[in-house]
RNA sequence: GCCGGAGUGGCGGAACUGGCUGACGCGCACGACUCAAAAUCGUGUGAGGUUACCCCUCGUGUGGGUUCGACUCCCACCUCCGGCACCA
C-alpha cells in the first residue's frame, strides 16, 4: 500500500539539513559568476512570526533560489533590528533584560525562518544589539558629526507623559502613543539631529535613478521632502529698522497682501509686543495657542484664530501700511514663521480676513467673470489675468511670477528661494536599549566627541528599567563618569541613545564583511556587491528606512567610504497578508501562526499557498480552506512523478497503451510544457507574479493527467519508448519550475527521477519558440463585434484565405443572409470581425 | 482638501500591445470508487431566457464618448484602501 500523503516532514528535514552542508546559500567570494545581492529588510525580533511576515521571506527566497538556478553568485543574508521599544517596555514589565528576551525570540525567528526553508547565507548574520555591530553605529554618528551634518539644539519633540520618554514621528498616531494612546505633549529638549536636509535636493534628484522602485514609493518620497519654489520678501516692520522676511510661493498676489501673520512661536514677537495697549491679551492668546494640543494644532479643520499686534509692516512693491496679526495656523517650523495673507487668493486667508474683517483686494482676474472682494464666497486660486499690481497689470499671472521675482531680486526687496518640507532627523532617544551616542560633555571642552580607538561606548547590561523622564543611563555612575577625550579630566557621557533607524540604514554594508574589527566595512568590496540588487520589504518603510539609508549611503558616498549613490537599485514591496479584514495582530486574535500549518501540511504547501493567494504586492486575505487546495495540489504532482518513476504501469490506462508517434495531444503537450516554461520564466524575470506563475504549472500538470493514461514513463531508469520524450520533458519541467517555489519536494521528486544532483544545479529549461507556435489556430468570429463562432485554420493561412472560410462557415451566413458584409476586419491568427 | 492605488462570478483572483471576460484555485452540485466515510478521480458551475442542448439577451463600480471591436483608451462621477495633511 502506497502511502496516502507525501511524505513531507521526512522530505522537508531531509532537505534543509543537505542545503545547511552544501551551504547552498553561501556566497563564494571567488566566484566569476556573476553577484546578485538579494536582500529582504532585516526584522525586529518580536515573539513569533506569523503568516504575513512569511510572505516577505518566502517572496525573497524564491527569487534567490531562482538566481542560484541561474547560475548567479547570491548574497542573501540575514540579520536582526535587534535595539528598539518593545523589548525595553517588556522588561519594565516582566523585569527580563532586554538582551536576554531580544536574544530568545531570534532563536525562535531563526527556527521558524529554516521551518519555511527559506535559506540565509547565515554566516553573515548581524545583531544591531551588538557590540561588534553598534560599534560601527556609532562610528557613523562620529563620521557625521565630523562632517557637520550631526549637531545638538533645543527642538521641541513628543513626549509621553505616561511611557515617560520621548517618541518618534512614527510613534506617534493621530497625536496619540501608539502603545498606551495617551494624548502626547510637545516639550523643549536638547537633542542631537542629522543633518538630512542638506541632502534634500540631492534625495529627490536621485529618485530618478531608481527607475526598479515602485512609483509609489518614489511618489511618496517625494512629497516627504515636499520641495517649493518662491520667493522669500523683505517686510519692513513701520516705525523700526526690523526687517521681516516672508517666503511665498504666489509671488505674484504681492499686490494683494492685505496684512501679514506670525507663528506664536516666531522669535520677534516679544519685542514687537512690548507695549502694546493689549500687551497682556496678546500674551494670554499665545499661550492658549501654545497649550493646544499637537492633535489640534495640526488638523486642518480646527478654527483659525488670531489676534492684531498694534505693529504695521510695509509692503516692499506698493509701500503700502498692512497690519500684522499673529495666529494659530502658521508654523514655525515652515519657511520663515511669518506668512504674507492674500485673502483674495488663499483659501486660509480668505477664511481669516472674513472672520476678523480684514481687507480682501483682488489682483488676479478670473477670465470667466469680474471678480470683486467684497462678494467673493472663496478665494479664486487659479491663474489669470494680472490687475491692480502697477506695472504688471495686464500680463499672464504665470508671466508675472517670473517678472515680479525678477524685479525683486534687482531691487534686493526679495530672492527666489527653495524650501522643503523635510525636516532634520531627531536621532536621540531617552530610552536603554539602543546604541550609545558616543558624545562626551566636559565643563572645560564642552561637547567632545568620542575618539574611534575607544568604539564601543558600551551599554552597560547592570540597569534598572523603571522609567523616570530620563535616559535610565543617567543613573548608571560608570557609564556617565569618563574623561574628557581632550582633556582628559572628569567629564560626562550623553546618555541618550540613538533611534535604531540608525542601526537600520547601513546594515546591508555590514553583511559583506560580518566579522571585521578593523572597519565597518570594507569599501572595495561593497563597491563590488552593492548596490543591491533585489530588496524585499514592507511599503511601511516607504519613507522613513529608506529615505535614511539613501542619506546615509550619500554621506558616505560623499566622504568617499563608498562608491556608490543609492543602496537599492531594484525594490519590491509586498503586499500585506490580513485575516477576517484586519491586520494581523495578537490584540485583535486573528494571528495565523505558521508552525501548526507547517506541521500539518509541510512548508512547501503554506509557501505555495503563501505565494498563489495573490500578486505579491497587493494585500491579500488569507483563507485556511485555501491552503488545502496548496495540499492536494502537491499531492497530485507527487503522486504524478511517484508513478512515472516508480510503477509506470500505473499512468497506463491497463495497458492501452498507444503506437509511438506525433499524435496531436503529444504535440499540444509539448506546446503546453513550453508555453509554461515561458511564462513561469517571464513571471520570475519581471513582476514576481508567482499566483499565475504557479497557475501556469497547475495547468501543465492537469494537462499531463489528461493524456497520462495512454503515455507510461519511466523516468528514473531512462527507459523511454518512442514519444515518450515529450512526457518526460513535461514532468520534468514541472519538476525544475516548482523548485524555487516548493524546494523540498522538489528536491525529492528530482532525486527520485534518477538525479543525483541538487535540483538547484539543474539547467533552467528555455522555451522553444517553434513549440509554442501552432500548425493549427481557432479563429473567432465575431459579427459586429460579437462572438457568433470559430473556425480552426492553419495559421499560415493567408486573409483571403481566411475570408473564403468564414464566408462559408454555416453560422456567419445564417447572420450575413449571404449578403456581401460591408466590412472585414481580420487580426491574424486571433480573429476576424464581419461588419454588416 | 491634496497625491497615489483599486473596483471583474458565491470567494481569492486571470486576461498579451484594444481582440473569445472569468485562466488557475477555493466553494458548491452531481457522478465513479467504497459496506460506509475520508481521500482520490470525473463532470458541471456568471445571471436570465429558451429548451430543439443549438442558441439568444444581459454582464468587468456608474453615466457618457472614441472604435469594426473597450475590463483595457478619453471625459465626468460614485465607493473602498493607503499616504500626506493649515507647508504659505
Amino acid at each position: 500500500m502506497k502511502e496516502q500523503f507525501y511524505p513531507f516532514k521526512k522530505i522537508e528535514k531531509k532537505w534543509q539539513k543537505k542545503w545547511a552542508a552544501e551551504r547552498l546559500f553561501k556566497m563564494d567570494p571567488a566566484s566569476s559568476q556573476p553577484k546578485f545581492y538579494c536582500l529582504m529588510m532585516f526584522p525586529y525580533p518580536s515573539s513569533a512570526l506569523h503568516v504575513g511576515h512569511g510572505r516577505n521571506y518566502i517572496i525573497g527566497d524564491v527569487v534567490a533560489r531562482y538566481k542560484i538556478m541561474r547560475r548567479f553568485n547570491i548574497l542573501a543574508p540575514m540579520g536582526w533590528d535587534a535595539f528598539g521599544l518593545p523589548a525595553e517596555n517588556a522588561a519594565i514589565k516582566s523585569g527580563i533584560h532586554p538582551k536576554t528576551s531580544t536574544l530568545n525570540n531570534i532563536k525562535t525567528m531563526k527556527r521558524q525562518l529554516n521551518s519555511w526553508g527559506v535559506g540565509y547565507d547565515w554566516d553573515r548574520e548581524i545583531a544591531s544589539c551588538m557590540p561588534d555591530y553598534y560599534k560601527w553605529t556609532q562610528w557613523i554618528f562620529l563620521e557625521l558629526y565630523k562632517k557637520g551634518l550631526a549637531y545638538k539644539k533645543k527642538a521641541s519633540v513628543n513626549w509621553c507623559p505616561s511611557c515617560q520618554t520621548v517618541l518618534a514621528n512614527e510613534q506617534v498616531v493621530d497625536g496619540a502613543c501608539e502603545r498606551c494612546s495617551t494624548q502626547v505633549e510637545l516639550r523643549s529638549l536638547e537633542q542631537w539631529f542629522f543633518k538630512i536636509t542638506d541632502y534634500a535636493q540631492k534625495l529627490l534628484d536621485d529618485l530618478a535613478l531608481l527607475e526598479d522602485w515602485p512609483e509609489r514609493v518614489r511618489l511618496m518620497q517625494k512629497n516627504w521632502i515636499g520641495r517649493s519654489e518662491g520667493v522669500e520678501i523683505d517686510f519692513k516692520i513701520a516705525d523700526t529698522d526690523i526687517i521681516l522676511p516672508c517666503f511665498t510661493t504666489r509671488v505674484d498676489t504681492i499686490y494683494g497682501a492685505t496684512y501679514m501673520v506670525l507663528a506664536v512661536e516666531h522669535p520677534l514677537i516679544e519685542d514687537l509686543i512690548k507695549g502694546a495697549k493689549n500687551e497682556k491679551e496678546i500674551k494670554k492668546f499665545i499661550n492658549e495657542v501654545k497649550k493646544e494640543s499637537l492633535v489640534e494644532r495640526v488638523s486642518a479643520d480646527v478654527e483659525k484664530k488670531g489676534i492684531f499686534t498694534g505693529r504695521y509692516v510695509i509692503n516692499p512693491v506698493n509701500n503700502k501700511k498692512i497690519p500684522l496679526w499673529i495666529a494659530n495656523y502658521i508654523l514655525m517650523e515652515y519657511g520663515t514663521g511669518a506668512v504674507m495673507a492674500v485673502p483674495a487668493h488663499d483659501q486660509r486667508d480668505f477664511d481669516f480676513a472674513k472672520k476678523y474683517d480684514l481687507s480682501i483686494e483682488v489682483v488676479i482676474d478670473d477670465p470667466k467673470e469680474q471678480l470683486d472682494g467684497k462678494n467673493m464666497k472663496e478665494a479664486y486660486i487659479e491663474e489669470g489675468q494680472m490687475v491692480n499690481s502697477g506695472k504688471f497689470n495686464g500680463i499672464p499671472s504665470l508671466d508675472a511670477m517670473e517678472k515680479i521675482a525678477d524685479y525683486m531680486e534687482q531691487e534686493k526687496i526679495g530672492r527666489r528661494k527653495i524650501h522643503y518640507k523635510l525636516r532634520d532627523w531627531l536621532i536621540s532617544r531617552q530610552r536603554y536599549w539602543g546604541a550609545p551616542i558616543p558624545i562626551v560633555y566636559c565643563d572645560a571642552c564642552g561637547i567632545q566627541p568620542v575618539n574611534e580607538k575607544d568604539l564601543p561606548v558600551l551599554l552597560p547590561e547592570k540597569i534598572k528599567f523603571k522609567p523616570h523622564g530620563e535616559s535610565p543611563l543617567k543613573d548608571v555612575k560608570d557609564f556617565v563618569e569618563t574623561k574628557c577625550p581632550r582633556c582628559n579630566k572628569k567629564a560626562r557621557r550623553e546618555i541618550d541613545t540613538m533611534d535604531t533607524f540608525v542601526d537600520s540604514s547601513w546594515y546591508f554594508l555590514r553583511y559583506l564583511s560580518p566579522k571585521d574589527d578593523k572597519r565597518p566595512f570594507d569599501k572595495d568590496i561593497v563597491n563590488k556587491w552593492l548596490p543591491v540588487d533585489q530588496y524585499i520589504g514592507g511599503v511601511e518603510h516607504a519613507i522613513l528606512h529608506l529615505m535614511y539609508s539613501r542619506f546615509i549611503v550619500k554621506v558616505l558616498h560623499d566622504m568617499g567610504h563608498v562608491g556608490f549613490k543609492e543602496p537599492f537599485a531594484k525594490l519590491f514591496t509586498q503586499g500585506m497578508i490580513v485575516k477576517d479584514g484586519a491586520k494581523m495582530s495578537k490584540s485583535k486574535g486573528n494571528v495565523v501562526s505558521p508552525d501548526k500549518l507547517i506541521d500539518k501540511y509541510g512548508a512547501d504547501t503554506v509557501r505555495s499557498y503563501t505565494l498563489f493567494i495573490g500578486p505579491p504586492e497587493k494585500d491579500a486575505e488569507w483563507n485556511d480552506r485555501g491552503v488545502e487546495g496548496a495540499w492536494r495540489f502537491l499531492n497530485r504532482v507527487w503522486r504524478l512523478v511517484e508513478q512515472a518513476t516508480s510503477d509506470p504501469s500505473t499512468l497506463l490506462g491497463a495497458g492501452k497503451r498507444q503506437g509511438a508517434g506525433e499524435n496531436p495531444s503529444d504535440r499540444s503537450l509539448r506546446r503546453r510544457t513550453h508555453l509554461t516554461i515561458k511564462k513561469v520564466t517571464e513571471d520570475m524575470e519581471g513582476s514576481f507574479h508567482f499566483n499565475t506563475a504557479l497557475s501556469a504549472i497547475m495547468e501543465l500538470v492537469n494537462e499531463i493527467y489528461k493524456v497520462s493514461d495512454r503515455r507510461p514513463l519511466d523516468l528514473a531508469r531512462g527507459r523511454q519508448a518512442t514519444g515518450d520524450k515529450d512526457f518526460k520533458e513535461a514532468i520534468e519541467s514541472v519538476i525544475i519550475l516548482l523548485a524555487p517555489f516548493v524546494p523540498h519536494i522538489a528536491e525529492e521528486m528530482w532525486e527520485r527521477s534518477g538525479n543525483k544532483k541538487s535540483v538547484f544545479k539543474a539547467e533552467w529549461p528555455k522555451h522553444d519558440e517553434k513549440a509554442i507556435i501552432q500548425e493549427k489556430v481557432t479563429m473567432v468570429i465575431q459579427i459586429n463585434g460579437r462572438v457568433r463562432s470559430k473556425i480552426e485554420i492553419s495559421s499560415g493561412a493567408t486573409e483571403d484565405e481566411v475570408k473564403k472560410a468564414v464566408l462559408e462557415n454555416p453560422v456567419v451566413n445564417k447572420w450575413t443572409g449571404g449578403k456581401t458584409p460591408k466590412k472585414f476586419i481580420i487580426v491574424k491568427g486571433r480573429l476576424v470581425n464581419l461588419v454588416i
